[in-house]
DNA sequence: GCGGCATCGGTTATAGTATAACAATACCAT
DNA sequence: ATGGTATTGTTATACTATAACCGATGCCGC
């Protein structure tokens, strides 16, 4: 699987505008709850931002090392942690690994369409699939309170290529 | 959590009766798939199936451990592997464990609702959330080969407890 | 200012999940 | 019996995640 090319189409959209729009959402909803957005949980988040592909945790650690900051395991997972209860990132559980929210603002239900060529994944937000499952939990008597919703398979660049 | 109480009130099935018809489709699947269920896969199949909860590669491994038999990790990811091959099992990603499936014989796209309480799991089959997935996935210009569906919550039982 | 408290990050150690690589064995067909 | 293939055994290691403790910092009330 290619891992290093840029996440889409360079042309196709303006990334830095990407990753500045999620850095001042984030600043915003952290305003917002009285929450820090501290210079390590800024810097994880600007990481998962760096591309639209999923990112492990050790990987994140890797860049935080190579910025010549001094961190551990547990210096990523806290971070990773206050950004998932602010929904400022996903966990993509197919894949152990985060991905920045394109919609933080709202508490959504949020899917996932994973490329297993590119890596790449886009977040959708149907709320009739959520609609769907939870329809048919409650005729289960089930009470559903957190959904994962995770596609594999082709981007539409990689069924072409 | 609670995780050593039954999978189910005892009263409301024949725990017994389900392994046993699990382990004879399978043996018809593998028959008919010209397969082979040897002792190490059915044991790991029958342990999947000792409760209707997830299970871990790892419990799996002292189980068979507790048989008297020589194994090691490779011995019960081989095992899980050959099974989820034949969709005899399944994984469920958010816990990585992995779970009997009800409905072997279809190539079905399954998802599970999961009691974060007593830790048992549901196997549902609707097509129509499948179908909810792939319709917003074709728009996108994303062709889904796999779909992972996992919600957590309570069961009708913790509900009420 | 000072003490007390709370939050955050650093550090070490360890738990939990999964696979690579190679050796030995069992099974089957000829 | 022989050779080939599938399966399992064995050792080592990679990858993912958390526990526990400590020190630094900043805030607040006095």
């Amino acid at each position: 699987m290619k891992r290093n090319a840029p996440a889409r189409d360079p042309g196709k959209h303006d990334h830095r505008k990407c990753v500045h729009t999620a850095l001042s959402t984030a600043e915003a909803v952290c305003k917002a709850r009285g929450e820090k957005l501290t210079p390590v949980r800024k810097r994880v988040l600007e990481l998962v931002w760096a591309s639209h592909r999923p990112v492990g945790a050790y990987a994140l650690l890797d860049s935080l090392r190579a910025d010549g900051r001094s961190a551990a395991p547990p210096t990523v997972y806290r971070a990773l942690e206050f950004l998932l209860a602010l929904g400022l990132v996903h966990r993509v559980e197919s894949l152990n690994a985060y991905l920045g929210c394109a919609h933080p603002a709202s508490d959504h239900a949020a899917q996932f369409l994973i490329c297993r060529q590119c890596g790449t994944a886009a977040e959708l937000e149907e709320s009739d699939i959520a609609t769907a499952i939870d329809r048919h939990a409650k005729r289960a008597g089930f009470a559903v309170e957190r959904r994962t919703v995770e596609a594999m398979g082709l981007c539409a660049a990689c069924q072409t290529a």
